[in-house]
DNA sequence: ATTTTAGGAGTGCAAC
DNA sequence: GTTGCACTCCTAAAAT
């Protein structure tokens, strides 16, 4: 086409997608604002996170992985 | 220490994060949600990304970038 | 198995990746090198890299991705 | 400006960059390539790559990381 | 064909 | 101001 007429649909889909990517920018600043309150109190946020990832996983699942990390390493002559 | 009694102010951290967390992916889904209505409607969503990418710059900055991305095009023979 | 024999193929296995991952971060140095150098000449990286994309592109490809963006600019009113 | 004269310095940057990622992006595939066999071997592929990655880091630093992610662990009452 | 996952690139933030 | 780090985004591969 050799015009190009405002698209309504198109500009609608993309305003409701900024809303919910703006609502998710906040909460993203919130997950921030207590990694830096754990920070602040002392606790590592790196290993925070790693507990916040272990934890997400299915506990078998995680069980079994932590097994088999201990084999390979053993395995590869890792301490 | 040798023992490793319960922090409990450790766990509400992590809590909080969890459930932040959550509603994180949930509004991530209805973004997945919006992508989907719009690539069945037919549109590409390829280039949806990119509007939301674009409207999110400032203005002038973004205008800047595609001047400049227009020069260094032609200073390399791209057409 | 309770026993955790040395497996010397994994960790031969193992050793080949490193060997090549530090090759290739050795190349990654490079890389940046030359950005390095190219910035301190006083030209835009970030327009660079992006001059970088498109040549990786497909020229057919690049030529319609850039059309339809044009389209959907003005469909919602981008200027 | 009003000319955009081909700029050969820029373009000489731009194509050392390529040249590099292009040998980058072999040798990432031969990483691929060992995993690939590695894993038709019977080997979990994502166990091996935390391998590596543990074994990037420094013997110490790991240790203390490990000892710390034990503590987290019993200080939230994860098994 | 769709969904998941990993790798890589790009962006923004923070510490120095 | 620059370097490093972390988060997000995106593409490509993989699995289902």
């Amino acid at each position: 086409m050799t015009t190009t007429p405002t698209d309504t649909r198109l500009e609608q889909l993309i305003e409701r997608i900024e809303r919910l990517e703006s609502e998710k920018r906040g909460i993203s600043d919130d997950v921030k604002d207590v990694y830096s309150e754990a920070k602040s109190t002392g606790y590592d946020t790196k290993i925070m996170r790693k507990m916040v990832r272990l934890r997400r996983m299915q506990p078998q699942a995680r069980r079994e992985e932590e097994i088999l990390t201990e084999t390979y390493k053993s395995a590869i002559g890792m301490v």
